[in-house]
RNA sequence: GGGUCGUUAGCUCAGUUGGUUAGAGUACUACCUUGACAUGGUAGGGGUCACCGGUUCGAAUCCUGUACGACCCA
């Protein structure tokens, strides 16, 4: 067959992912071998991949085809999550496009539009996981609103309001006045933004309404919240307004007179050191409110317009509110100054609007008893974090003095609260309409004497928050939930790693151990409870500027053409090769670039062997084959000095591996690939133009190539799984996504050792050829004057053709008019019919010589320190004498040939 | 304001419990179109390890502080 020049990948990738799924790889059933579970973090239904989805997939998939390769039985589940404000937006915006206004439609014609939606668009995340290789079980994808997942969420809900971790009260929450929703604490991001500190005259008045013929002043920050004004606030102990006690203050715009009152809350320094308090519109206010017993005036409408409660401006939204607001108190000549004034904003994490402290009556999950169990679970060690000293301190810390979570949203698109309300308002927490009304009725009375009928009864319009649904995640795609028990839920959970993001490490993964640690009883240990074992947090993905991609940037690129660009190996070879765990990861293509390039090394390694093919001859290679053979000598040491390497970077993988250090693993395997196989060992076994190939060596070749891509497919499968049917005939179902690995033997220090003597030989005098401008094709005679010249024996025929020298001879002194290199205590003289100038040479010799006496001077200042020599550890100062006696005779070595 | 982490070559990063005059990749320079690969080969240059002090025989590594940066929380 004919390879092509460079590696295609659009051809092979696609064919390979369908011969694995037609061979059912990914799909996993309980067994007897060990379990490896991963749950996929579940991306937004409508969404797609960006670069941060595409590092933590990769990882997943490396994790779990390593796994699935080491005698694991590997399960991927893949999914995705409903999304509940990001999707209804996006539905609600096609629907506006289409001229539908949703609160025309009826709830089921809203969810009806919203599966169709899904339906169209839920599929394109899965398509690109599917190009980017992932090894995922598709018998198995989840989706928080499946009916089965629905009611896994409705059950839970309902079991923690029977245990009183669920209640339902007026609280201020945030809420985001676009999407009109409450949002919990964390869909709150906060920016600092360039404000105005508006001072606002307040005039006073006594007890009985009389003027006091004078005004306090106020800085604000939200003029247009004036009208909802209650109190005005100063410190106790603020001299200013020691008079003021029981006076009143006249909001302006409204008149209402509000009372001054008195807390330490009030910081004297900011501002004029008196505070405005709106209890309904901020949530310190809201605090001084409830401990002085104040009114509560609500100005805003749910779509942040002024409600009547304000009086004026009733309807203008509430940015123009503000300028019409200040605008108004200029007029009245109320207003003493304005000042710029950096202030934090809190945005939607999901609408990106300005969001609105309100009060609101919603639902609420108790989390300081949940919260203690998922710390001790971190804290013992059941659950190892990676890299732990970065996010353990912000684990604890959230879990420490973490606040109630508010899980009602108002919308339609998702999980609808099961609390049935009967006309008086009263409710009762049921999974049906109909257990609903009986739970009514226990209350002594007979149904009948209720008064109202089971269709009388309204259930809460809100539903839950998405990541109320996604918590349960690492249990129900088990059916943990719905069917307790189950040989699925048995068998896989406790997962074993979960991969995600460090920026949801409250919204969800928190909350997964919470309810892990909440549904598996206390009867059973900690670590059949925890939801995995390990959490591997990924960096964010920043631009090569240091920039989040983001949309308005334009920095973000589209995965599926970076694949159909250099394919889905190099992609993932690129994403992974400078990914450190945890630490944020600048995108650059220059590295994919790189991992195409790996990708054509592989595939002219591949062309280079399959060559020798046509060209085999029984003959040398063997240990056992001739010993004064040169090629039998030359094809024994490149295989066993190889044979050692592999498994010394076997060991060196496996240890990054269990410490989840893969882009170190990758960089070995990178350059065991690059150096050591095609740089170092194919060329050292390549036959001479128009030799032919011994057998032997041959098969020795292809098992290493089989080796090698063995270790690299969990990285980089597509290619690799060609590779290893293009080196030989496999039979059916010998592919190598599922070939096992053998137990790796320790290597050969020896032997290695002599390797890179070989190694470093042919380097220096390939060095030193350079630097006399020899050609390469010119060939030399070379004599070596050893320190040992045992150690030479084996490798000299793979030296002389590297360094082109057509003989190579022991000697024990020094040969006249050669090109003299000292290599370690070695010294090598290179003849050559060419003129040599020796200028340059001396020039290196004299180079080295000062470094080597600058390096002996810093050892003997050492070793003539007695106090180095008394402290130190007895190894240490041992290795110092070596390497004094080591730099000594180097220093003579290079002496004497100067002086020769 | 509180907390966590970081600062090593132009860039992206390694550097294990302190112990060679600090290593990779990439970029750069020179030479090489050789018969797997120019998406390549052979070699080379490049760092006072952010800064000040301390501990130690010895500090990129440990400690105090400073500066800068990132993130989390208020």
């Amino acid at each position: 067959m004919e390879l092509s020049k460079n590696y295609a990948p659009a051809t092979t990738e696609d064919r390979w992912y369908a011969h694995w799924l037609d061979k059912r790889y990914f799909n996993s059933k309980p067994d007897g071998r060990p379990a490896f579970t991963v749950v996929i973090p579940p991306p937004n239904v409508t969404g797609v991949l960006h670069m941060g989805h595409t590092l933590n997939e990769t990882v997943q998939d490396i994790l779990v085809r390593k796994a699935r390769m080491t005698g694991f039985n590997a399960c991927w589940v893949p999914g995705s999550d409903h999304a509940s404000i990001a999707t209804e937006a996006k539905v609600v915006g096609m629907l506006r496009e289409k001229g539908i206004d949703k609160n025309q439609l009826t709830r089921p014609e809203f969810m009806t539009y919203a599966y169709e939606w899904k339906e169209k668009y839920g599929n394109i995340i899965y398509d690109q996981i599917r190009k980017l290789g992932c090894s995922v079980d598709w018998d198995r994808v989840s989706f928080t609103m499946d009916a089965g997942y629905y009611d896994s969420v409705i059950r839970v809900f309902i079991d923690l309001y029977q245990k009183g971790l669920i209640y339902r009260g007026a609280r201020m929450i945030h809420w985001d006045p676009q999407a009109k929703t409450a949002l919990s604490d964390e869909e709150v991001e906060y920016r600092d933004e360039n404000g105005k500190l508006t001072y606002v005259n307040y005039a006073l008045v006594d007890g009985a309404g009389a003027s006091l013929g004078r005004s306090i002043t106020i800085a604000t920050q939200r003029p247009e919240t004036i009208m909802g004004d209650t109190a005005v606030c100063v410190n106790p102990n603020d001299p200013r307004y020691q008079d003021l006690r029981g006076a009143f203050a006249i909001v302006p715009l409204v008149n209402r007179r509000v009372p001054i009152i008195f807390d330490e809350y009030v910081d004297p320094a900011f501002g004029t050191g008196a505070l405005k308090v709106t209890p309904a519109h901020d949530i310190n206010d809201y605090n001084l409110g409830l401990k002085h017993g104040l009114p509560i005036i609500d100005t805003l409408n749910p779509d942040g317009t002024l409600s009547a409660a304000a009086e004026v401006f009733v309807g203008t939204d509430r940015f123009a509110a503000r300028k019409a607001v200040v605008k108004a108190l200029k007029e009245a000549g109320l207003v003493v100054k304005e000042e710029d004034h950096l202030t934090r904003l809190g945005y939607s994490q999901r609408t990106n609007a300005v969001v609105e402290p309100r009060i609101s009556t919603q639902w609420f999950v108790r989390m300081k008893a949940l919260a203690e169990p998922a710390l001790k679970a971190v804290t013992e060690g059941f659950i190892h974090i990676h890299p732990g000293d970065k996010f353990m301190a912000t684990y604890k810390y959230w879990l420490e003095n973490v606040e109630d979570w508010c899980i009602s949203r108002q919308l339609w698109w998702g999980q609808q609260i099961p609390a049935w309300y009967a006309p008086d308002g009263s409710f009762r927490v049921a999974a049906t309409r109909e257990e609903a009304y009986a739970l009514f009725g226990e209350a002594g009375a007979a149904a009948a004497s209720l008064g109202f009928t089971a269709a009388e009864l309204r259930q809460d319009e809100d539903v839950l928050d998405t990541w109320f649904s996604s918590w349960l995640w690492p249990i129900e795609v088990f059916k943990g939930v719905t069917r307790p028990g189950n040989a699925d839920i048995r068998y896989y959970y406790p997962t074993s790693v979960l991969v995600t993001g460090q920026d949801i490490i409250f919204f969800w993964v928190a909350r997964m151990i919470m309810a892990g640690l909440y549904y598996f009883p206390d009867s059973l240990p900690m670590d059949q409870r925890i939801p995995f074992r390990d959490v591997y947090f990924t960096g964010m993905v920043r631009d090569n500027l240091g920039r989040k991609m983001s949309k308005s940037l334009g920095n973000s690129p589209d995965l599926l053409g970076l694949i159909e660009k250099y394919g889905a190996d190099a992609v993932r070879f690129g994403i992974m090769i400078a990914s450190p765990a945890g630490s944020d990861l600048l995108f650059d293509e220059a590295a994919l670039e790189q991992g195409r390039n790996f990708n054509n090394k592989l595939w002219n390694a591949l062309k280079l062997v399959k060559g020798w093919e046509s060209r085999l001859a029984a003959g040398a290679g063997d240990a056992s084959a001739a010993a004064g053979n040169a090629a039998a000598g030359q094809g024994h040491f490149a295989i066993l000095w190889l044979e050692n390497r592999l498994r010394e970077a076997r060991t060196t993988i496996d240890q990054l591996f269990a410490e989840f250090r893969l882009s170190e693993a990758l960089k070995t395997l990178y350059s065991l690939i690059w150096d050591d196989f095609c740089s170092w060992y194919l060329e050292w076994v390549k036959p001479p133009f128009g030799e032919s190939m011994d057998k032997a060596v041959y098969d020795h070749t292809v098992r290493f190539f089989e080796q090698l891509i063995h270790l690299l497919h969990p990285y980089m499968p597509f290619i690799t799984e060609e590779l290893y049917h293009l080196l030989a005939e496999r039979a059916d179902g010998d592919d190598l996504c599922v070939r096992q690995f053998a137990a790796v033997a320790a290597p050969d220090a020896a032997i290695l050792a002599q390797g890179n003597l070989l190694k470093d030989a042919i380097t220096t005098l390939r060095d030193a050829r350079n630097k006399a401008q020899l050609k390469p094709k010119e060939p030399v005679k070379l004599f070596i004057l050893p320190e040992s010249p045992a150690a030479y024996r084996a490798i000299m025929a793979i030296l002389s053709r590297q360094v082109n020298a057509e003989s190579i001879d022991f000697t024990t002194e020094a040969i006249s008019g050669s090109l003299t290199i000292v290599a370690g205590k070695d010294k090598y003289y290179i003849v050559t019919e060419k003129a040599l100038d020796n200028g340059n040479q001396k020039e290196e010799l004299l180079k080295e010589l000062g470094y080597l006496k600058g390096f002996l001077e810093s050892v003997n200042k050492k070793l003539s320190n007695e106090r180095f020599v008394q402290n130190a550890k007895p190894e240490v100062v041992d290795l110092e004498r070596r390497k004094k006696e080591d730099a000594e005779s180097k220093i003579k070595a290079i002496e004497e040939s100067l002086n020769a």
